[in-house]
DNA sequence: CCATGCAGTTAACAACTGTTCTCTGGAATT
DNA sequence: AATTCCAGAGAACAGTTGTTAACTGCATGG
C-alpha cells in the first residue's frame, strides 16, 4: 500500500495544502464571502489562474477547510464528551480540553464559528450537516451510560445538541479572551463550568 | 419638544433608512465583510458618494443596523424570559414567541447570528457588548424570582447568559427552518422547549 | 429676500476582482 | 528514448471597488 506518492502529486498537495493555510491565515480578519481568489494566491506566491488545479471556486476551498477543521475538532468532541460529563472532576477536564483545543487550533475554530452561519452556503451546511453528525455521535455515547436509562431517543439527541452547542459557545468565548490576561480565560473557564454543571443537574433530575 | 423634523432633515433620515434596509435586505445572501458601499447605494438609488453623508464606512452602517437589530429584541427578550421560565405552558409561550421574532424579523436575526462572530471587529463589539447588557438585564428579572433565593450574583449571571445564548441557537434553528415545511419549524419548537425543560429543572435542583 | 448649509451628483483615479486562453517545463508513462 | 500529461505561468478581458474633488440645487435661518 501506500506507493510514496510520486514527486509530482506530492508537490501538487503541499500547494494546495499551502493554500488552505494561507486562506485559514486570511480568514482571522475577515469572513469566507469576502476573500479573494487571487487575495489567496499572493499570499501563496503563485499565479492567480493556478488556483483553479485544485479548487473551483472559494466557496469550495471554504468546504475543503471545513473537512480540516471539523478533523481536528472530532477526536475532542469525543474525549470531551464521551466520559458523560457528571462529575466535578470530569466537567473541570472538559473545560480544559475545549481551552487547550482552542489554543492549539485557534484559526480552525475561529472559522467555524464564523461561518457556521456565514454567507457562504455550502460551507454553512457543510458545517451544520457536520455538527449534527458529531450530535448524533454524542448521542450514541450518551446512550451507554448508566444515567440515561429510561430516556427516549429524541431526548437523547436534545442533550447531545445542547452539549454540542455549549460546546462552541465556550470555544468562541475563549477565543475573544485569547489575547486578553489569563484572569479573562479564567472566568470563561469558571463560567463554562457552572453552565455544564447546570445541565448535568437537569439531566440528573430530568425523568423525576 | 419636537419640532416635526423640517423637510431637509426628514428627508435625510428616510434615504438613511433605505441605505439600512437595503445593506439588510443584501446580506441575506452574504456577510458584511463583503458587502460593497457602491452595491448598497445602486441598490438605494442614489450616487457612491453620498453613502459619506450618512456613515463613514460599511463598519459604521454595520453598527447602526445592530443597534436597529436589537432594538426590535430588546422588547422580546424581556417578553420572553422575565416571567422566569419555569412552568411548562411558559416555556411553550417563549419558544412561540422566539418563533414569532423570526418570522417578523428574519433579517435581522440572521443579521445578528451572522455578525456575531462576523468579520467586521466594531460590528462584533457591539454585539457581544449589547448581548453582554441583555444578560446582565436578565440577571435583574431572575433575581427578582422567589427561586432565586440563595443564589449567588455570578450564579445568575451564569443562567442569564445560558438563557440568552440558548434564545439566539433557537432563532438560528428557526431561521434555517423558514423556508422549509411547516413541520420543521415544530421539530424547533419540540428540540427548544425540552432544552429549556432541562435548563429550568436543573434550576430548580441547583442549590441541592 | 438673501446668504448660508448641506444632501446628493458627476467625473475621474488607481487598484482590484474572477475568468478565459495560450504556453511551458518537467515528471510520468510507455 | 520518445511521448503524454498537467501544475503552474503569463497576458489580457471586462468589471468591479473605495475615495478624492468640485459641482448643483434647494431647504433653511437671519
Amino acid at each position: 500500500m501506500s506507493h510514496t506518492l510520486g514527486v509530482r502529486q506530492a508537490q501538487k498537495l503541499r500547494t494546495r495544502q499551502a493554500l488552505l493555510d494561507a486562506a485559514l491565515a486570511l480568514l482571522e480578519e475577515q469572513s469566507l464571502s469576502s476573500l479573494g481568489l487571487r487575495e489567496v494566491t499572493r499570499a501563496v506566491g503563485i499565479a492567480p489562474t493556478a488556483f483553479y488545479r485544485h479548487f473551483r471556486s472559494i466557496a469550495d476551498l471554504g468546504v475543503a477547510l471545513v473537512e480540516e477543521a471539523l478533523g481536528s475538532l472530532h477526536p475532542m468532541i469525543r474525549t470531551t464528551m464521551s466520559p458523560a460529563a457528571d462529575s466535578e472532576e470530569r466537567i473541570a477536564r472538559a473545560v480544559d480540553l475545549i481551552a487547550r483545543h482552542v489554543y492549539e487550533h485557534s484559526a480552525h475554530v475561529r472559522f467555524l464559528a464564523r461561518e457556521r452561519h456565514g454567507g457562504v452556503q455550502p460551507v454553512r451546511e457543510a458545517i451544520q450537516g457536520q455538527l449534527a453528525r458529531f450530535a448524533r455521535e454524542l448521542k450514541e455515547e450518551l446512550a451507554k451510560d448508566e444515567q440515561a436509562a429510561g430516556w427516549s431517543e429524541e431526548d437523547l439527541l436534545m442533550l447531545a445538541h445542547l452539549y454540542v452547542d455549549q460546546m462552541l459557545i465556550t470555544a468562541s468565548l475563549f477565543l475573544e479572551a485569547l489575547d486578553g490576561p489569563a484572569s479573562a480565560r479564567e472566568q470563561v473557564a469558571r463560567l463554562a463550568r457552572r453552565q455544564l454543571r447546570l445541565i448535568s443537574i437537569g439531566r440528573r433530575h430530568w425523568l423525576d
